[in-house]
This record gives C-alpha cells, sequence and structure tokens, in this order.
DNA sequence: GCAGAGAATGTTATCGATGCCAATAGTGCG
DNA sequence: CGCACTATTGGCATCGATAACATTCTCTGC
C-alpha cells in the first residue's frame, strides 16, 4: 500500500483529473497518450485540468500496467577516458530527444561476473533495452540469458548472440593513420595498441598491420597498453630506444600524450625525429605541444546510432539485426611530417 | 494490463514463487526484504523457489505499491570535462554499494529552463532523490517547488532554499595554488578564471584575490575562460602580452593546457618564465609538457558524499541539513617555478 | 495449567494507469 | 426516415507487490 506517511497531502492521480475535467479516467489516460479518438474541446478541459492540478503521471503504475518503462540502461565502464563519456553523451542526447529516460550501470572491470550484475541491475529496473558500451569479452550463460530476454544493441566489441552491433569503423581508422605516415615517407609504422581484449584495440592492431602488409613494408611488434597515459608513457620509453623508428600509431590520444612525453625526455623531438598519430581527437589533443594529428572518432553520432537501432529493435522486434558502422576522419595538425634522414639517432 | 503479446510466457510472479514455496506471497515478500519474522526454514524453502523459477521482483510493481523507487537521479551538464565525469563517477559507485540505482539528465545548457525540464524528467521518474551536479545560478518557482518536493542534495554551487550543500573548499584550493607561487618568489599571481556564473568559479576567484591581498600583494584583473581548452588558449595570448606576468593560476586543466600552449607559441617558456598552475588534476596533467602542477580535487570523494548526505536525508527526513566539504590538495610537478627575473620580457 | 506477550504467517485492500470491450452519440447514405 | 457504421467515451479487470490488520501458533511466567 502506499505511503500515508505523509500529512495527507497526495500528489493527484489521473482519477481527481478525471473528476475536475468531468470525464473518466480512462479518457484522460487518452489525451495524455494522443490518442486520435478524443474531441478536441475534451482534450482541451483534460488539459486544463491537468494544468490546474499540476499532476503528473505516475511512471511506476504505468509501467506496471503498460510493462514497458520507456527507459533505456546502458553498461559502461567506469573511467574517466575520453571515448566513453562521449558515447554515453551521444546516447542519452538521442534517447531523450526520442522521451527515452536513462539509466546507467557502470562496471569497474570486464569480467563476466562484474558485467552481468550490471546487466541484471538495469533488468531488474526494468528497463526498454540495453546498449552494452562495454567491450565484452567472454560471454556467460547468465549474459546471454539476460541478453535474450532484453533487447541489447552491442557498441562495438561486444560478442553475444542475441544482439545487435554498431560500431565505429577501426580498421579504417588505423588505415587513416598508417597510410598517412606512409604518405609522409616513412619506411614503417610503429604501433601501441590497446588492450587485447577490446576489440576496437584489435581491429585498429589489424587495420594497421593489413595497412603496411598492403603497402609491402615490414610490420614492427605491436607495444601494449592500457589507454592510459602511464601506459603510453612507458610504451614511449621503449619506442625511444629503437633508433629506426620514426613513426608511430597509438591507438589512443591518452596514450599518445604519455608517448610523447616519453619521447621528449628521452631526447627524440616530435615531430622532427619521430611522428605521432594518435586516436580520438579528445579536447586536448589540440592544445597538446605539439598539437596531436589524430583519428577523429563519431562517438556521440555513434551513441545515437546506437539507440536508433535500439527503438527500431523496440518498435519491430522481428526487424533484421544489420549492423551499422559510422566512419572515422583523420586530421592532421602538427606531431607528423616527413622523416629527416639526419637525425633518427637518440640523444640520450 | 500488462502485454500480452508474448507467447503466454509471462515472468515468474511473487505469487508464482508462494505457490511453489506453499507459503503466502506475503511471506514472500517478507523473506526478500529481509524481515527478521521468518522461520529459518521458511525462508529457505521460499529462496530456493526463488531460485528455481529465476524469479525477480518486479521494480515497478514494487515502487507503485511502496511509493519508493530505490533510484537516485543525478542533473548533470552534458560535457567531456573530467570534473563532471569524475563526480558522476563516485556517485554511481557509492549509489550502487548503497542498493540504489542511477539515473542521469543531462542539460546541455545552464538555464532555468533546461535545468527544471532535467529535473521533471526525473521527479517523472519517481526518483527517491535527486544529486543536483549542476551550478544552479538562477532559481525558479517550478525549480523551487521540484527540489521542495524531492529530497535534493547539491553539489557545489546550487543556490536553492530546500537542498543540501556538499562542495569541495575552493577557496582553499585556491589559496593553496596561490601560497604556492607567492612562495616560489613571485611578486604576484595572475588568474584565469572559469565562468562567472559557476559558483566554483567564483570561490576560486575569491580564495585567490584573499590570498593576494592577505600578502599584501596587488591583484591584477582576472581573466576569464569557459573551463575549454580553446578558451584557456585565447586568455593564454592575453596573457603573454603582459611582460610583468610570472606567474598563473588556472581556474581548470584543461584551460591550462591551452594557456601553456599559447605561451609556447609566443615564444614564452613554462615555467622558466612564468609559472602555470592548473585545478583539477585530471589524468593527462601528468603528461602535459612540462608536467602540470596542479590542484587535485577529490571529485570522487564528494559525489560519494553527496549520495551518503541523501541517502541520510531519506532516511531521516527531518535531519539538519549540515554542509559538508572535502579539501583538494597541491600537486606539485614542473610547471612552476621561481620567477627568473632575467627573462621576464616576452621575446614575441 | 492458563493467560498473555510476541513471533510467524495469511487476508485483503490498494497503489495509479492501461487495455479490452461495451455503450452511446453522431453521420452518411440508400 | 431509418439502418449501418464510426467516432467518442466510460466501465471494469488487471499488472505485481506491499502495508495494515487479522489470525494462528509458541512460548514464558506465575
Amino acid at each position: 500500500m502506499a505511503k500515508r506517511s505523509d500529512g495527507g497531502e497526495r500528489p493527484p492521480g489521473m482519477a481527481d483529473v478525471a473528476r475536475v475535467a468531468g470525464v473518466s479516467a480512462q479518457t484522460v489516460s487518452r489525451v495524455l497518450s494522443d490518442h486520435p479518438n478524443v474531441q478536441d474541446k475534451t482534450r482541451a478541459k483534460v488539459l486544463a485540468a491537468v494544468d490546474q492540478l499540476g499532476y503528473r503521471r505516475n511512471n511506476a503504475a504505468r509501467m506496471l500496467s503498460s510493462g514497458r518503462s520507456r527507459t533505456i540502461g546502458v553498461v559502461t565502464l567506469q573511467t574517466d577516458f575520453y571515448s566513453r563519456a562521449a558515447v554515453t553523451s551521444g546516447i542519452e542526447n538521442a534517447a531523450r530527444a526520442a522521451g527515452y529516460a536513462v539509466s546507467t550501470a557502470t562496471t569497474a572491470s570486464l569480467d563476466t561476473f562484474a558485467i552481468g550484475s550490471a546487466l541484471s541491475r538495469l533488468a531488474d529496473q526494468g528497463v526498454d533495452g540495453v546498449i552494452l558500451s562495454v567491450p565484452l569479452i567472454h560471454s556467460s550463460e547468465r549474459i546471454e540469458q539476460l541478453t535474450r530476454s532484453t533487447p541489447t544493441v552491442a557498441i562495438d566489441g561486444s560478442r553475444t548472440d542475441a544482439t545487435e552491433v554498431v560500431a565505429i569503423d577501426q580498421t579504417l581508422a588505423a588505415r587513416l593513420a598508417t597510410r598517412h605516415l606512409l604518405d609522409l615517407g616513412h619506411d614503417t609504422v610503429w604501433h601501441i595498441a590497446g588492450p587485447g581484449q577490446w576489440l576496437e584495440a584489435a581491429s585498429r592492431r589489424d587495420g594497421w598491420r593489413a595497412s603496411l602488409e598492403a603497402a609491402g613494408r615490414a610490420v614492427p611488434p605491436p607495444l601494449e597498453g592500457d589507454w592510459s597515459p602511464a601506459s603510453g608513457y612507458r610504451s614511449g620509453l621503449v619506442l625511444a630506444r629503437i633508433p629506426d623508428a620514426t613513426a608511430v600509431f597509438v591507438a589512443s590520444d591518452e596514450m599518445a600524450f604519455g608517448v610523447i612525453r616519453a619521447l621528449r625526455e628521452t631526447g627524440r623531438r616530435v615531430p622532427e625525429d619521430i611522428s605521432v598519430v594518435g586516436t580520438d581527437d579528445i579536447e586536448l589533443a589540440e592544445y597538446c605541444s605539439p598539437p596531436l594529428t589524430t583519428v577523429a572518432q563519431p562517438f556521440a553520432q555513434m551513441g545515437a546510432l546506437a539507440v536508433a537501432h535500439l527503438l527500431r529493435h523496440l518498435a519491430d522486434p522481428g526487424a533484421l539485426p544489420e549492423p551499422a558502422s559510422v566512419e572515422p576522419r583523420l586530421v592532421v595538425r602538427a606531431s607528423t611530417a616527413p622523416p629527416s634522414r639526419s637525425s633518427s639517432v637518440p640523444r640520450q
């Protein structure tokens, strides 16, 4: 039974509105749901009553009765990394525009259990659908079951049977970066990849390798970071000790910052001695020194696309799960330049 | 009426569990709510039935009946700025730990209408309480009413009657930064502030001014940015033209990146010619060149504190709204140094 | 051995909105 | 002028869980 604790001052219900407007509750419901079959005069009366009472539809009741909540859940990794925030932002905008609320469940780690529990928290809340914005490496019976019972769209790098996938073409991103460096005249391009479990990272690595192979260049062994600037810094220190490395494609701008710092500290100039291309185009990329050449990722757009897919799926559960992807774009700034043969020796 | 669309396969309800366990629905409810007055044997039977049926409590029904949703809403500004993401992160963690779900409503602008509509979206969703994580400058009747009817905790810089406030001591942050620079021997310290409407920005400005005055130094006119690196860059260009500016305290790391870039481009060295202190301690601050001296803000901690306050208030609506604040901390890196009298002339 | 406190469990009304179906009021057309 | 038909509107059961209250059972203490 509902709370009676407050001083008898209960917020108005549909029945109250109906009474004031002199119609039935059902009609009020129809007006509020934009049903076509309501006379303008009646609609006006109802709306006036709604306004007068300051009535707001009770979402809980609505949800219980209709079985839908007009809420979409987002499972996302809890980090400060730019990319996640940008995607979430895009999702929220698109959802709001479509009249959906957004409920977030963050997970601190990527293991099956953590993701599963984030999913079930959302399921318990009764979300209509879920956007999985984490790389789902291993699935589990529990996860499969949850994604089967709740419409789910996976962003970039989730592997489940019951989900549609929306992605940015990361292979293309890597190709753009690699080609740019080769076109500048570099013999080959090194790569600092993201963590192997992330599909995004793997795709970028593949795209980079493919580009080099297509151009008939040597493929240096890739280094691996964890997206953090600190890991970029560590990789940068390694790179600095390799005399003939003149160009590197880094899988995130944040790591690129670390790489550049490491290179400078060890006396390698950017871009004179070594060119660096990042990925993401975070806002600070332009204010790094030197300003970072990078591959911009349409994160917000992807978030919006994910919402669109989810809504389409909700509207018509039978629709075919056609995968979609959006394209990244190269942004050339000042961290890349043609190789200068003379100065490819580390000073350190 | 609930959806009948699916093939008659309705998820199990409490009644089903009750039937399987051979008890009443009420008892099931008690078991699930950890009521004390249930025999262990009964509890076990119920839990077994729950497990067997894969039963999950229906949140909508729960909410409708009990009047509470165990969900807290967060109103936040839609940006990629580090600080907002960090706060939200802290909120989510704390909320999850307390068994609360989090629903987010972002607003693109700070005007009364936008914030009001974010608040009402949350209210419509039936959140138990709200954390206002945006600077609320002007209130409105609508907002006052919403914050009165829904328990609200404001983070840093919201001005409403009906809200508790949790904040980081920004005055202290500014004092730490300013004192650090004065202690290094600078005659005075310039300031690049955040947007005037943000209480955070105003407090930092006040703290900075107070520190200078306390030390009997001249107070230069503050410049103002909008938190973005681009605005920092613009302010940096102005600063570069002021020959006797040897130290600057910037109200955010992101702006500080822009400032440093502008200074370097115009030939002023950091920190030799001019010292820069940022605010926030974003992850990239350490990888700026030079590594940025900054005032670290315990954002996540503040988010957690906000949740704690809100929950306390929910548990005991009568409790006094004691304001709380957490303390920032100075992190000295390499962007600050004693002034070198010789080189305080711009090269440009 | 019995009254009465208190634990354990069941009964019932209700929360607020919606869907289905019936009822009523108009409308067009033969 | 009346019938078939449609646009409006109301009645009622229902979603799933909870709170208040009732009831049954189990022990103490005297």
